[in-house]
DNA sequence: TTGTTATTTAGATAAATATCTAAATACTTC
DNA sequence: GAAGTATTTAGATATTTATCTAAATAACAA
């Protein structure tokens, strides 16, 4: 929970899973969205990883990075154990 | 966003606001949960009233915090866009 | 093998954050 | 008004974090 909560605590790591919603992205193709150094974006990507936000896959010299949404349950959740039990979610 | 991202992304303050999904609670009860000092509870606390995620009110010389959910509506709105349109919310 | 491209690792630095103690503010009660 | 309680503000410090440049690693291509 910790290190979701951290991976998500930054709005280029946000943008980065965005991005990562419409297709896997290459950590070049994901740098190039971005003004940050390319070591800046690898870092970043680390962090997801870690999280468990993203799988990574080296296929050659790239590496592909695709969305995992399976942690994102665990934080849905943790905060629909807020929600007073009638339910709204669409 | 930001606000509310930097919010929860701290142990102290998530214990807090599961805190709160009991019963509202004053400044006093809520730092006697933890063994950080008063100010260092005072300052979370902040923290969790600018993301907008607790109310504070002062009666008399208490301060009673309450939960505000309608911000986590937001966060689980930007958690949804995430989800494959096929749903499993319970 | 040599050069080129893709990505990560290492190391440095500036900014942000969590925490503390001491002091200030505000309310209550005597 | 003086003393006591509840809470916040101020200021300091140690840790964490985001970022950079330079270098390392790995794969491809000639």
């Amino acid at each position: 929970m910790n290190t979701l909560f951290k991976a998500l605590n930054d709005p280029t790591r946000r943008a980065i899973l965005e991005l990562l919603r419409e297709r896997p992205l290459t950590a070049g193709e994901i740098a190039d969205h971005f003004t940050f150094s390319k070591p800046t974006i690898s870092h970043h990507l680390d962090l997801l990883r870690q999280a468990d936000l993203v799988n990574s896959d080296k296929q050659g010299q790239f590496v592909t990075y695709t969305l995992n949404m399976t942690v994102m349950d665990e934080l849905l959740g943790w905060l629909l154990q807020f929600k007073p039990s009638s339910d709204s979610t669409p």
